[in-house]
DNA sequence: TCTTTGCTTAAGTGATGGCTTGACTATAAG
DNA sequence: CTTATAGTCAAGCCATCACTTAAGCAAAGA
């Protein structure tokens, strides 16, 4: 299971790791969207959004469903949690071995 | 403020979007490593080693100090937070909405 | 039925980015 | 002083990736 939900972080911040596809996830945040609907604002071919779409969907971070002839975009709240949940597992083991240095140095400086 | 704080986060998941740097952070979340205890690991020259984690610096995300003629690399944990709570925000926002929408949809499926 | 709209796929292009090699600098050790 | 170590910088190579265009298809509308 360790193995299975590391590629899925993986291909979560793999998607979140490009400019547009965050602001495709900035749009999904206000409400579901249809593909073209993101083209506009994006400046960017229905092709190239539709790209994305499918990168983001990938990852888990966007579920998509059709209805007639438009795809409908929305946000999968669970897959941004679980990235969360990786930035704030590191941390606290960096906070943790940080706490500990500075205990050990008797405590200078509190950045 | 907004647009300071934007160009920060860009850059932010822009390095957190390569799997060689989140292995670093990984490593970093440990503790302290100098360049070259990181380049065994992960099996790649010093030289792109640091090239990963100048990236990193300039992201925030971690920081160095030179001491002698070793570079430690040490986890900034406020960019850790300021991702995450990117991420929150986006969220919450989606869950507000997704609950406003279920809710005025008589609530049916809780997913 | 004919046309428009919205999406989908395939192919091709240009740019970006990660990595290596090789040369160089500065500190530490013998 | 000489050698080894740790990092730094600059080119250059190659793969990946974002984006476009073009062609095709299915659902809606006139």
């Amino acid at each position: 299971m360790a193995d299975r939900s590391n590629r899925a972080i993986e291909r979560i911040f793999d998607a979140l790791g490009d400019p547009t596809r965050r602001r495709i996830l900035e749009h999904l945040s206000s409400g579901p969207r249809a593909v073209s609907s993101l083209s506009g604002p994006l400046k960017l071919t229905v092709a190239a959004i539709l790209q994305h779409v499918q990168c983001l969907e990938r990852s888990g971070l966007v579920r998509t469903a059709k209805v007639g002839r438009v795809r409908t975009c929305e946000i999968e709240s669970k897959a941004l949690a679980d990235a969360e949940r990786w930035l704030a597992d590191r941390r606290a083991r960096w906070e943790e071995n940080y706490d500990k240095l500075a205990a050990l140095l008797g405590d200078e400086d509190g950045a």
